[in-house]
DNA sequence: ATCACATTTGCTCGCGCGTGCAAAAAATCT
DNA sequence: AGATTTTTTGCACGCGCGAGCAAATGTGAT
């Protein structure tokens, strides 16, 4: 079958013919740096634009070993923050000549089908931005060289074969600490998400120890199993039921807004509470909904789209560096605290 | 630089001399239906297995002219149904060996490039998921050739170079629109999405006619530029404000749940009315928040999943059918109306 | 054991482009 | 103008795999 010439799949070599040139000068005439006078460049350009002609990224790949594309990891989906990540990432990534493959971690035990099938598109890097990646997955995926580099982005990581790109989660939190003792709370609550290996809970732990350092107390902590705020609803119901008055706390520190949605939904339609006046809540992330009139979290912003550029620059390897990169957000201070 | 064979890229090639077969027969062990015998393929798998091999798409890609890659064209982050058709597509994609390039449309003369991308890596479909597509774009699009095949998804198309999967807007919005007058509201009011030119406006329409048809007036209408909470909170303040209240709605139906949501924080927060009781509320999409106790939105929920299937069985070649598919949903009631 | 047929295996050629170097052309200098 | 340097262009080879066919092997009936 002909069905390629009939499809129009016109190639480097068909613009070289058309323009006179060889099939080299086409196809540097497509990549920015190349030695070729500005003559030709045109004049290929000019043939190119005629016949419809792009390069083929495909051949280009397999033939130079980079493919300038990187696989996006995602597997939780119920995080409305998730939604602004892939933006800001597929924005940053895409004007700087980077496309993404998005891959969804079915469940949790498919972070190695899903680096597989990353691996075999001969993606230059994988991109983390999930919660359930467990260091011993990671390792796997590194040992096996299924890709070449492996980013944990929004969310720390010690694993030593693997950069992460994040916010400093320690000053985050001892600075939304600081906030709330100084509004003088008492009996601070820490909503915390799933407990897994790999994550660790820097902002929970930043905070407690923040809370014991000035007042000499722990604070009461509890974890939600997925950073989900129907979950976050539930967690809140179970855990603070039943509690009398003077045990209930007034103020719940949350590691994201996603749990802070869902508590704040319970405090007030379950318990029916008044917020901040009865309980207040602290978020994290600054989501879209954060802003809106019911909620007005007051809650901590990451500079995503700061933290992309950072990722563009590891890829393009200018950045030699393996160590973690930290940002600095900064708090942005609503109705709910 | 023989970096290759250092970074451990084992080839087929090196599998076959392993298994003491030839490369074809390795191949052949890593694709389903092909011909060979138990024996064999187990042969291969284990020397596949030990080696750490895994067949390299982008080479079978440019060889068969088949990337099983589909480029998914996203205009539109703010709306957070968004990210549920990501979560289900991505989903049933890859559960049916797909992989998916999520491409983000900067801006609205984005199209193009967009296109572009995708058809550069040689997707072999290109899914729009978006609102602001054109359908100049589209032509252009598809006159050049540049991708395979043009699907629109969760939204209707009467491009007939186009296929379209989406829910039956008018039998959607006709159900609501019976179960609004049913609870006997007098004063409704249609809260519309951007005004484009490819996405015709059936919800809005159905909406409308079906309310004309039955009470012989025609319900008011305005309209917001993009599916985003925030825009529709002002533009019902903007719409609604010094208006005496016997002119005000009784019933906000609106286009999705982005705008209803907004809707329901300006009836709220800026006019303190009560939903219902004040103002009734309905959305469509059935996104995540339209079930938090803060909404509890009346809505209609689109079969997403199934929609999902079906574009794979389109994409498969199954179905040769160019006509667009509808599905139907169903009404999920709740508290707004 | 032989033949007819079905199944399995091997192979040639090509997919479209990049790498690295050598040849050609253009620019600069004496 | 001739010699030298710099820029630009062309090319052999390979990236890893698939289509389609031919050769080899296996199966069952006679």
């Amino acid at each position: 079958m002909s069905d390629r010439k009939d499809a129009n799949e016109v190639t480097a070599d068909d613009v070289a013919q058309a323009a006179g040139v060889s099939r080299w000068t086409v196809n540097r005439a497509f990549k920015p740096n190349a030695s070729i006078s500005a003559k030709s460049r045109q004049t290929v350009m000019e043939a190119a634009e005629k016949l419809g002609y792009a390069p083929n990224l495909l051949a280009a790949s397999l033939a130079s070993d980079r493919s300038n594309l990187v696989a996006l990891l995602v597997d939780d989906f119920s995080n409305p923050h998730k939604l602004v990540m892939m933006e800001r990432l597929t924005r940053v990534l895409r004007k700087n000549g980077w496309d993404t493959l998005l891959v969804n971690m079915l469940d949790k035990d498919d972070a190695p089908g899903a680096l597989l099938s990353a691996s075999q598109r001969r993606v230059d890097a994988a991109i983390l931005i999930g919660v359930q990646f467990d260091d011993d997955v990671l390792s796997a995926a590194l040992g096996a060289r299924r890709v070449k580099k492996l980013i944990i982005f929004a969310r720390n990581s010690e694993n030593p074969d693997t950069i992460s790109i994040s916010v400093d989660d320690h000053a985050a939190m001892t600075e939304i600490a600081d906030y709330v003792m100084g509004r003088d709370y008492q009996r601070p609550f820490f909503l915390a998400g799933p407990q897994t290996k790999s994550a660790h809970l820097t902002r929970q732990e930043a905070f407690v120890a923040r809370w014991q350092e000035h007042r000499g107390m722990t604070p009461e902590v509890a974890d939600v199993p997925s950073y989900d705020p129907g979950m976050a609803y539930s967690a809140i119901i179970d855990r603070l039921s039943e509690r009398q008055p003077d045990a209930f706390p007034d103020v719940i520190v949350c590691e994201n807004d996603a749990l802070a949605i869902g508590a704040m939904d319970a405090l007030r339609h379950h318990f029916n509470l008044r917020i901040p006046e009865d309980v207040a809540v602290t978020g994290f992330d600054d989501v879209p909904a954060a802003a809106n009139p019911n909620y007005r979290i007051t809650t901590y912003r990451q500079p995503i789209t700061r933290m992309a550029e950072r990722l563009v620059t590891l890829l393009s390897g200018e950045l030699e560096q393996t160590e973690n990169q930290q940002f600095l957000g900064q708090m942005v201070i609503r109705n709910s605290a």
